[in-house]
RNA sequence: AGGCGCGUAGCUCAGGGGUAGAGCGCUUCCUUGACACGGAAGAGGUCGGCGGUUCGAGACCGCCCGUGCCUACCA
């Protein structure tokens, strides 16, 4: 063992351990065929983006899960990879073209695609090194992307296979289009966000000259695809106006008024204008009555041909220039200030424009519902579970999802249509001809599949699917998925779909579903609002364990993690504690040369105090893991290692040291393995500062060590109890001296009455520690103790201790800290006898109860009593 | 409009029918030979409000207030 610095720093060890690890192909499964296998898949990253504080959280929880079961003896994979995210790095790289002078239409489909790779190669990789640098322990050999050749037979497979059960279809739909992306999207990619917005009030006159509908709608553009008006057949306001005709104001186009019960009479006016081409609702509406659907609107927003003067225009200010003209010919009755809530695209931010055009489509209800039941029937369980209503509620209403993207980046659909009989040929390999027809003349469709569609395939694509491979043998279903709530519609949902659909079992047994990661203030982290905490600063800053140890720490279910560096801060200073007690065991054991076994018969009562407690705290931390609560995990190893450990029994311990000879042995033979397990134990959330240490110690990595157990022999509930006694004596003391400013330096005589034959006998057998760490000279104890004159006075469970204070006394302060304490006592009496007599706590609450609250009653008595007469003693 | 979560010490959060907890911050003292990224001792709380259940509620139930999020075809 070598002399270690005084402070720990993270950088020289970091790296140098992760390629150890890595090298000797720790991170890779064992091979033990009896041991169980474990196994977690990553959620992909996207290449587009760097590290930030959501993967960060993510890695270090997936990561104490796993080198959590690796030490527990699985066989444990945890297989890495990256999503190819269509259209999110479609926008990257063309942004990238476009600051080039370039543009993707200037390097064609196929040029554009091999850009994409390339910058794939160049930057995408970057997010896998972060992840490295968390620690991150995956099996790297297994490393997989969405667009690689594996992946891609697989979402191949997958098409072909659900369209040949018509569980994928082509058709014109009304689905949510992003003008600037350029692109369907699926209605989960659609952001709503409540806007105010205006609600106008347009006139439309009937054709008979009968009067005239008012009309209101939030988007007076969308007049101009007016195929009807709609009202309320119940609604005797416009029982008549039912079957006439209405002229469009401004276009002057005639249009029906139909009857139908989607309309609110409540709401508007009651007269709703339908346009089946630019509204889901009058889509819908459209096709009960029948009525064109006339599209105004080209792909990028603007306004088209059918728009007559207003083609080319801008969507928005062809709703200005309307609105100018209706107002000037005095169809634009009245508009109002409404709030409602507008759909955005989730990529890029820009106004969804609702848009009839032919998608390919998933049903989803059939492949749904096998989904909900293995979360009902517990196949699958999601936790906290509380998620489990929001799965039930989201795909009990689940509709068909829209799956071609108008993009180049993605798996292409593998559809081939065409030219002479216009039919589609779906294969899973490449069409020479049309499968109907004959027809050599066919072309592949252009469009792609959405990215979550892929995704969804990735627990058993990963491993292999279709092909039947060892590692999905071995592998799938996987132990448990760890992700954020975010993504639970997205990606968790389908995946469970597709899971139970192509491997006839779920992809997982469990769901961890963890917080957001928000700035201190409870802020969502965003570029734009500048409260970025970057988590490869911070790791640079404070070294990876104590960010990881933060996150695990502050990782609650169901609350948001509201980071502050300051946290960080503080568990970057618990690593340095860890570190600091090491080298204290460490200079102290080097001396020992060879083993150091350690024998429960040479034990002393802070010996048999901490192994207990080393004990309880492995048997919590266990438990406290398997329900992945990382927080309090994290929390009862802090406080058993820095409060219990090093601020008492290293304290006692350096008395033992001191003694030397067997003692001295016996002593570091505690130490170093509470200090073994300690280090086991926090591995999983630190793995960097443990290893180091560990291997300072062991000369072997703690990584592939086991996982502290439960060790029924050093288990002495006694030594627990008697302990807090001694323990309790000891702060009291130093309360004592504290409030009387006598500074350590300063050794003082301890006098001790107790009328507790036991609790003396205890004392005597331990004094040593009580001197030590109560800074005491001499201590004399005793049942007839009497108090010295000029004394101070403190009152503990087991008796009264007087500190002799030789004239320093001051009466006054004295007397007011006795009453205080009095006071405090009288509140607690009349607490408890009002418990006491009353005649229904004492018949109905438990016995045990009521027997812990006599004696407690008692004691505060007895306490009180001294008290007193200690007040009367001072006047 | 529905659904979910949260409201406990100055801040961030645990807990969960029977004596109010932790970390950080704050105050006082201590440069003791592992550590000042440290040690010791303290101050600080009507557990959001009102009702109810109970011998007993911060905890369970109902309503309300505040707050955050999700879902939805509010024209």
């Amino acid at each position: 063992m070598n002399e270690l610095s005084k402070v720990y720093n993270p950088e020289e060890v970091e790296e140098k351990w992760y390629k150890f690890w890595d090298e000797n192909g720790y991170f890779k499964p064992g091979q033990q065929s009896r041991h169980p296998n474990f196994s977690v898949v990553i959620p992909p990253p996207n290449i587009t983006g760097s590290l930030h504080m959501g993967h960060a959280l993510n890695t270090t929880l997936q990561d104490i899960i796993v080198r959590w079961k690796r030490m527990s003896g699985y066989n444990t994979l945890w297989l890495p990879g990256t999503d190819h995210a269509g259209i999110a790095t479609q926008n990257v790289v063309e942004r990238q073209l476009v600051s080039e002078g370039s543009s993707r239409k200037e390097y064609g489909r196929k040029g554009f695609v091999e850009k994409v790779w390339e910058w794939r190669e160049h930057y995408g990789r970057t997010i896998i090194y972060q992840l490295k640098r968390l620690g991150g322990s995956c099996d790297w050999s297994m490393e997989r992307f969405t667009m690689d050749e594996g992946m891609s037979k697989a979402v191949r497979e997958v098409f072909v296979r659900l369209y040949e059960e018509a569980l994928i279809y082509q058709g014109n739909y009304i689905i949510n289009w992003c003008p600037r992306c350029m692109t369907a999207l699926s209605d989960l990619e659609v952001e709503h966000e409540n806007i105010q917005g205006k609600l106008y009030q347009l006139t439309y006159k009937l054709t008979d000259g009968s009067g005239s509908l008012i009309v209101a709608t939030t988007r007076p553009e969308t007049i101009l695809g007016d195929t009807a008006v709609a009202v309320h057949p119940d609604d005797k306001r416009y029982s008549s106006f039912i079957g006439k005709s209405v002229i469009i104001p401004v276009v002057g186009r005639e249009i029906p008024v139909i009857a139908d019960s989607v309309v609110d009479m409540e709401f508007g006016t009651g007269a709703l204008k339908i346009t089946p081409a630019h509204d889901p609702n009058d889509f819908e509406v459209g096709n009960r009555h029948g009525l064109p659907k006339i599209k105004v609107m080209s792909d990028d927003g603007r306004m088209n041909e059918a728009a007559g003067v207003y083609s080319g225009m801008d969507r928005f200010e062809c709703r200005k220039a309307l609105l100018s003209e209706l107002s000037s010919r005095g169809e634009l009755v009245k508009e109002d200030n409404h709030l409602h809530a507008v759909g955005h695209c989730y990529r890029c931010k820009t106004i969804i424009e609702p848009n009839v055009s032919k998608q390919w489509f998933v049903r989803v209800k059939p492949l749904a519902e096998p989904a909900i039941k293995a979360v009902e029937d517990g196949r699958v369980t999601i936790i906290p579970k509380g998620w489990e209503n929001t799965y039930f509620e989201w795909m009990n209403n689940i509709k068909d999802w829209c799956i071609s993207r108008q993009i180049w980046w993605g798996h292409q659909i593998p559809a081939w249509h065409c030219k002479a009989c216009g039919e589609v040929t779906v294969d899973r390999e490449d069409p020479s001809a049309c499968k109907h027809c004959g027809s050599s003349d066919i072309k592949q469709d252009e469009d792609v599949l959405d990215t979550w569609f892929s995704s969804a395939l990735w627990p058993f694509s990963t491993l292999g699917w279709p092909e039947n491979t060892e590692e999905l043998k071995r592998f799938y279903p996987t132990s448990v998925l760890v992700t954020g709530f975010d993504i639970l519609f997205f990606w968790v949902a389908r995946m469970m779909m597709m899971g139970i659909k192509f491997m006839g079992d779920v992809p997982f047994r469990e769901v961890c579903i963890h917080a957001l990661v928000r700035d201190a203030e409870g802020q969502k982290m965003s570029k734009s609002k500048g409260n970025v905490i970057d988590p490869l600063v911070i790791m640079g800053k404070y070294g990876t364990d104590a960010l990881r140890f933060t996150l695990a720490s502050m990782s609650s279910p169901g609350r948001d993690i509201k980071l502050a560096e300051e946290r960080i801060e503080g568990n970057r200073n618990f690593a340095n504690k860890l570190w600091n007690a090491s080298r204290f065991i460490m200079m102290n054991s080097e001396v020992l040369e060879g083993t150091t076994a350690l024998n429960p018969g040479t034990l002393t009562l802070p010996d048999k105090w901490i192994l207990s407690r080393m004990n309880k705290t492995i048997a919590e931390v266990t438990g406290m893991l398997g329900e992945y609560r990382f927080d309090l995990a994290s929390g009862t190893i802090y406080s058993f290692f820095w409060h219990e450990f090093c601020d008492w029994y290293v304290e006692f311990a350096k008395l033992q040291l001191g003694e030397g000879g067997q003692r001295k042995e016996s002593t570091v033979a505690v130490l170093l393995r509470v200090l073994d397990n300690s280090l086991r134990l926090l591995h999983p959330f630190m793995p960097f500062i443990t290893e180091e240490i560990y291997q300072h110690i062991k000369g072997s990595s703690v990584m592939i060590s086991g996982y502290p157990v439960v060790e029924e022999v050093l288990r002495y509930n006694e030594a627990g109890k008697q302990m807090d006694y001694v323990m309790d004596v000891i702060k009291t003391v130093r309360s004592m001296r504290s409030e009387m400013n006598i500074p350590p330096s300063k050794v003082m005589d301890i006098h001790l009455k107790s009328s507790d034959d036991t609790l003396i006998k205890l004392l005597e057998e331990n004094l040593i520690y009580v001197k030590r760490l109560s800074w005491a000279g001499n201590i004399v104890q005793g049942k007839d103790m009497k108090r010295p004159e000029k004394s101070a006075i403190s009152v503990f469970s087991g008796g009264e201790i007087y500190l002799p204070l030789e004239g320093v006394i001051d009466l006054e302060k004295e007397k007011k800290t006795l009453e205080k304490r009095l006071g405090d006592m009288n509140t607690e009496i009349e607490n408890i006898n009002s418990k006491l007599s009353n005649n229904a706590f004492l018949v109905k609450a438990p016995a045990a109860v009521v027997q812990k609250e006599k004696e407690r009653c008692q004691e505060l008595i007895e306490q009180k009593k001294r008290i007193e007469a200690n007040l009367s003693w001072l006047g």
